[in-house]
RNA sequence: GGAGGGAUGGCUGAGUGGUCGAAAGCACCGGUCUUGAAAACCGACGAGUCGAGAGGCUCCCAGGGUUCGAAUCCCUGUCCCUCCGCCA
């Protein structure tokens, strides 16, 4: 959410930045909307003090032995006006809080301008593309030999967008898991967290998937309400510090979860339904910092830099872009993608996306730190980022070290994982 | 599933219808003292919101209700704790 007073103030500024993002800012309906909130509040808490201030001096007169019966004729509609102001206060705040609510994150002075991914700008590259003296395979026909990866039996469990792993592969895919939570926690200074892979709406407000994005989102009954599956783990982490006053010396907090992740693709039928490249279900090592205000670009700097450190150990090429506006996420002002090569559809790929949410998402849940500058407490930044989506991690690890008999080699790294196998 | 007890400021914890946004302690901050520190003492000290300011309004888990007036009474829900049962 953004700043409602930030808005007020700078009403034409908010909707000229939003233009960036492609976002229309609905300027009349905001302008109209606060123009009546202002008066309402006003109104209603004219009536309130009134109400008080008689309450207050009932209270003495009785407190004095006073006759209280003629006071309490004179409140006696003052009652009806304050309900009546006050309902239409809770309505117009309501309309007030939906409006912002939808309304994304600014992007910062740094983002390119740009519509689509087309424009979103490479930072820098990094690593050798493999060659290959013969026709390189995908993962699908490198994952299919021995039934290893089974599309066929999870059509059969489930539906279509999931996948079955069997022997080596399963084992694979859970060492890049352990991989990349080791690296995170010892080299890169991040807490293990293990979280729930459910949430309440609560959770999912305050990151910004509701109330916006619901149909992206597998819903699931649970007696009176409904609890969802988790997105991503930034859901779960970054939530912890809701209704939170960190202290500063707790900063930065860096946490790493290793969880599924549960999407309905719901706008995206149709796209990459070859493979695991985008499943309903998917598992990812998700990094989250809290952090000063003050830090948190350069910590986005170094948070993306903790993902590429994953890519360089697997010694998988891959390139950074930096988002143009127009294909940010909600919540995100500023957000790197890394890219990782994929020999079977000989392009990049994204593999994770690493985004500074400044105080969106900490408005929203109300996280905070008391500044010992000021001895108030102050809206945290989060930030998160994917380090990394391990099954498109699995798929890059097959595609890039396949060799010409078919076989795959394990990388360097995880062969303490895979009881020193060299080949899959 | 059954029985009971809880939820109050950063933390602990008093408060059962009126002057309570809320005692006390701890923590934090400022000061005195000290070569420095500790201790002691003094002071300040919840959050949000509106306002140029004075000041107003809201918030004692959440949502309803009773009342002129609710932290306090009633209803519903959520979460936590204890005991019993069941269970991975």
């Amino acid at each position: 959410m953004l700043d409602p007073k930030f808005v007020r103030a700078n009403p034409e500024e908010v909707a000229q930045l939003l233009s960036k993002k492609g976002f229309e800012f609905p300027l009349q309906a905001f302008q109209a909307l606060e123009e009546r909130r202002r008066d309402v509040q006003i109104r209603t808490e004219n009536l309130q003090n009134e109400r008080n201030t008689r309450s207050k001096s009932i209270g003495q007169a009785k407190a004095s032995g006073q006759d209280i019966a003629p006071l309490l004729a004179e409140v006696s509609q003052l009652g009806e006006d304050l309900e009546a102001a006050k309902n239409e206060l809770l309505q117009v705040q309501d309309q007030m809080d939906a409006l912002l609510l939808g309304i994304p994150n600014l992007p910062d002075a740094s983002v390119p301008e740009g519509q689509s991914e087309d424009e979103n700008i490479e930072v820098r590259r990094w690593g050798a593309l493999p060659e290959f003296d013969f026709e390189a395979r995908d993962h699908v026909a490198l994952g299919e030999q021995a039934t290893q990866l089974d599309f066929e039996a999870a059509g059969k469990l489930t539906g279509s967008r999931f996948a079955v792993m069997r022997g080596n592969l399963a084992r694979l895919h859970r060492a890049l898991a352990q991989f990349m939570l080791d690296t995170h926690t010892q080299s890169h200074g991040y807490l293990e967290v293990n979280v729930p892979f459910m949430v309440n709406a609560d959770s999912l407000k305050g990151t910004g998937q509701l109330p916006k994005f619901e149909e992206d989102l597998f819903r699931v009954p649970f007696g009176e309400r409904d609890y969802y599956l988790i997105p991503t783990a930034e859901v779960p982490l970054t939530n912890l510090v809701r209704d939170q006053i960190l202290d500063a010396s707790e900063l930065p907090l860096r946490m790493v979860a290793h969880t599924p992740c549960f999407r309905s693709e719901a706008g995206s039928s149709g796209r990459d339904t070859r493979g695991m490249i985008r499943q309903h279900q998917f598992e990812k090592v998700e990094l989250v910092q809290l952090v000063r205000p003050e830090d948190s670009m350069q910590a986005l700097e170094e948070l993306t830099a903790h993902a590429e450190r994953i890519l360089q150990l697997l010694e998988l090429p891959y390139r950074t872009v930096c988002l143009c506006g127009g294909d940010m996420g909600f919540g995100a002002a500023k957000t790197y993608d890394l890219e990782v090569w994929l020999p079977g559809q000989n392009k990049y790929r994204e593999i994770s996306s690493c985004s500074n949410m400044t105080d969106f998402q900490a408005r929203r849940m109300l996280a905070r730190w008391r500044n010992p500058e000021t001895g108030k407490p102050e809206l945290l930044h989060s930030l998160n980022g994917s380090g990394l989506a391990v099954g498109r991690t699995l798929v890059a690890v097959l595609e890039n070290y396949q060799q010409a008999d078919g076989r795959v080699a394990i990388p360097q790294v995880l062969q303490p994982y895979m009881g020193g196998q060299t080949f899959l």
